[in-house]
This record gives structure tokens, sequence and C-alpha cells, in this order.
DNA sequence: GTCTATACACAGATAGAC
DNA sequence: GTCTATCTGTGTATAGAC
């Protein structure tokens, strides 16, 4: 598909903070080629001898640096709360923002620093919930949820049952994200951005106000 | 936990249409054990051998019947429309009664006939999706909302994109079941059903009127 | 013919050699 | 610190016992 991982080159130097020479380098390419695969992937068909193929280092490397595939797959699936802007604006019109940002990230990339991985994306999510079999990630997304969605809004609602209203804004943003990258419904990825954030977020904006 | 597999016992004849006796009874036992065990553990935890050993047949005999692990992961994790009744109503307050179902299903269990799986149950669903890094089971899950969400309710809906709407909805119920069963956020499981159902609902009604 | 026992293939994980 | 060889466990396929 993409081009993304160009591979050996782009081994261009970095400034001073993050080292990409000496033995890191090693362990973010194998970070770096872990997140391409696992999210376009998925969890269960990205072998771990893959990974270390498209990172040209040994595959006992990856369990060697990171424990265990699971663990790698946590520690590069990581969604950040870089989107607490958008939610800082007015209550009002907030659901069509909301809707508005997970339609934008719908089709970005994972992107990782050297230590952590930032940057929010669709398909993080999407990793995340279908592997979402294993406890391990089953609470690493609960701990996503609640720190991007619930915790951002919870404070701010007025009115009876702000907690509840919080989290049910929430599981709606999720089953949005479900229906578009987990259920791939045609009817939603195909039709417009406008309509769907028109008709969703004034669904969410019910919850926001009483 | 239940003593569901109690084996050898109520070995009582049936009627006619469906025999209990001969060799469709294992085939039936390995359908309710991998029933059992698959909504209440998922897809990955649960071993061909643990199936076959609460069965009482032999694992080989599990792949021999039903072709592969994940076939009989899809054969019994079906849903059914059998809530068709539910969707038939008046218009007017359908969002509410939407909730409330997928709500008082919250906590039943997997009923299977012998020849295929019957009854909907949220245990399903979620069990579904936990494992949708397959492609088989993605597909089968998008069949089955597109089937019990989507398709029962897209031709009543009237007004601009009622298709949009009506997949917008099916989007909303599902980010409900993920919340609830997957990320297993406490603050909704803990939350009163009606409490949900009012705002929640009161939510999806707004995507039903235009 | 139906079930049981055994063998294979593949992936993740580990221990030891350069 | 990095790679080679191996182990374990799981899903799957096959050949033999009643």
């Amino acid at each position: 598909m993409s081009p993304a991982g160009s591979g050996d080159a782009g081994a261009a130097a970095k400034g001073d903070g993050s080292p990409t020479v000496g033995p890191e380098r090693h362990r973010n390419a194998v970070q770096q080629a872990a997140a391409r695969l696992f999210s376009e992937k998925g969890f269960t068909a990205t072998g771990v001898r893959e990974i270390a193929g498209e990172a040209g280092v040994d595959p006992a490397l990856v369990i060697r640096y990171f424990g265990s595939k699971e663990k790698l797959f946590l520690r590069t699936m990581t969604m950040s709360v870089d989107f607490a802007d958008l939610m800082g604006g007015p209550l009002d019109g907030l659901g069509e923002r909301a809707v508005a940002f997970v339609l934008d990230r719908t089709r970005g990339l994972v992107v990782n620093g050297p230590d952590a991985t930032r940057s929010y994306s669709a398909g993080v999510f999407a990793a995340l919930l279908r592997a979402s079999d294993r406890p391990t990630v089953r609470a690493h997304l609960a701990e996503s949820v609640e720190e991007m969605f619930v915790g951002l809004v919870a404070g701010r609602l007025s009115g009876a049952d702000a907690d509840l209203r919080a989290r049910l804004m929430a599981a709606q943003l999720t089953g949005l994200m479900t229906a578009m990258h987990v259920v791939e419904d045609p009817g939603l990825t195909d039709a417009s951005d406008a309509d769907i954030v028109r008709y969703y977020g004034r669904s969410i904006q019910q919850l926001i106000e009483g």
C-alpha cells in the first residue's frame, strides 16, 4: 500500500535529546516496525520474525528488548492525550468537534517518539480493540478510554449524572470508531464527514447538555 | 463455576426432529461446551483440547467435525435476529427500547439449538468483537451488525439520509455494548439501567427523528 | 464407520556460544 | 551485546483400534 516503512534509508541524524545511534537504534527500529505492522495487520497476523525482519535485527532481540510480543504491542499501541486542546473549547458544539476530530484522525498513521509512543491514531484504537481478547490489552484499552474520552470532559459537565453522561459520550465515540474501523461499514466509511459530524455530533451534544 | 456440562446425565429422549442420541450427541456436546467457553473466556484463551475435555470427546474430533477452531467459533458465536419484534413497534420511543433491550440481554448466556445457534446475547457480541483481529470473524461481525441493527430499522426511517442515520444508530448501540462488555467501564456496568436507557435512548432517538 | 492415539507444523520464548 | 539452536505449547492432520 503506502511506501511507509522505507527501511534502510532515512537514517538521518537526530537532534540531541534522543539518540538514533548505538544500541538504542536497534530498539527504535523494532519499535517503529512493530508500530507500523501492528496497526496495519493487527496483533495476530504480525509475527515476531516479521517485525525483526523489517527492522533488520534478530528475532530473539525483539523478545529480549521488550519481554514479549504482547508487551511490545502494548508499548507501541499507546494513545496519548494530545487532543486535550480540542476538548478544551466551549461546551457549545463540543459534540460536533469531538466527532470531527475522530474522523479527521481516521486515516492517520502512527508516529512514535524514541522512548514512548505519542500521537493518537484511529488505527491504534482499532488494533487495541481487535486484540482485546487478551486481558492486558483490554486493561490498556480501558485505561486509554478513561484517560482520553472520559477524564477530559467529566469535570466540565454540569447537571445531574455528569459522570455517567461523560461515560456514555465516550461510549458513543467508541461506537463510531468501532463501526468505521472494526466493523468497517461501507455505508459509514464512504459517507461524507460533514454528514456524520452533523448527525452524530448532534446526538452526542444531547448528552453534554442535560 | 456452573455445573453446565453435566455430561452423561440428562440423556433423555428427544422428540423426533433433532436427536440427542448417536453420533449427533458428541457434536452437540462440543458445540455447547464451545459456546460456553468461548463466550466466557474468549477465543484465544480457549483451547481445542479444553473444549474437547469439557465435552468429553477426543480433541481430534473437534477439528474433524467443524474443520477448525475458528469455524467452530463462528458457528457457535452467531447471533440471530430474534428481536425483530422489539424493533417492530412504533418509532416513538424506539431509541429507549433498543437500549433497554441491549441492557436486558447483558448478562444472558448463549443458548444453542442442535443445528444452528439461536438467541442473542451480549456475551456473543463481546466475544466476536474481542476476536475481530481475524478477518473471518470481522466479516461475521459485520454481517451480524448489518442484519440485526441496520437492516431492521433502515427501511422504517424517513427523512433525509435515512440509511446513514440507521447506520449511525447501529454504531451507537455497538458503542454501548463495547463500553460495557469490552472496555468494561465500571461507571457504566454499575450504573442503573433506567438512567442509561433514559440518557442514551434519548440520544439515539435524536437520530431516528431528523 | 466412528472414535482414539499419535505425529506434524508453526509461533513465541529461552539458554547458551561468539 | 548479539546471534544460533532449541524448547514448549497450540492448532491441525492422519493412521490405526473397536
